[in-house]
DNA sequence: CCGTATCCAACTTGATACTG
DNA sequence: CAGTATCAAGTTGGATACGG
């Protein structure tokens, strides 16, 4: 009783978790939350993702229902992709957890300080 | 404005959300909000995690300051890993988290199954 | 424009063995 | 007991090229 699910951290739990906070989902997720973007905005609005890679957050995103993928059938093909109810509801978690990153960065980055200087004494 | 920290996710705050939420890190963590827990202790506690990846999660956590390491030097040594006041405030968040999932599991399982019966239909 | 396919390098992971 | 070392194997990620 000390976690929402009781004892142990459910593998399924984990599992989503990994899918949906992995490293581009929540820049993408982020983006779909201001407005609907086509493939291409978002690769401009995530510089750093690759084609493939960003392919595949899409995808994953999508399975898990928090994105939905519309084809728009013009020539050349047009892809809209937004963010699903479900997605939205994903928001307020994640702003919790980022907020909790953002107020204690310092204080872990002091904690590294001191990790990484005791470490090169014993070297 | 819509993330805690401004328009784009920080990649310090990505990276340091991987370090601590990564695949053995939550159960570790709550093992050690129940108790200060040995090495072996906390195999147990999570069978599936081997020693070197068990390792290598503590000395994350560690170095990024949630858990602290104390050597009994006995013979033969013991050590305590405990979890720190930084790595106490990490529970709300992780709850709200975890919370969401529980709750959402349901319908992302149908997404995941619409999704993958989509995808057999065009094959 | 929106992808998929392929190749390849890098990182991660597990199994196993060994040390203080 | 609490690790470190080593090696094999699987997985991920980028670069590039091509297809609808």
């Amino acid at each position: 009783m000390d976690t929402a699910d009781g004892v142990r951290i459910a593998a399924p739990h984990r599992e989503l978790l990994d899918q949906i906070l992995d490293k581009w989902s929540l820049s993408v997720l982020n983006e779909l939350c201001e407005r609907p973007c086509r493939f291409n905005e978002l690769r401009r609005a995530v510089p750093q993702v690759t084609q493939k890679s960003l392919t595949a957050t899409l995808r994953r995103l999508e399975r898990n229902g928090v994105i939905e993928r519309e084809v728009v059938s013009t020539r050349p093909v047009a892809v809209r992709y937004r963010i699903t109810p479900l997605g939205k509801t994903l928001r307020p978690p994640v702003d919790v957890l980022l907020a909790w990153a953002s107020r204690n960065m310092p204080a872990v980055e002091r904690a590294r300080e001191v990790f990484d200087g005791g470490e090169e004494a014993g070297a």
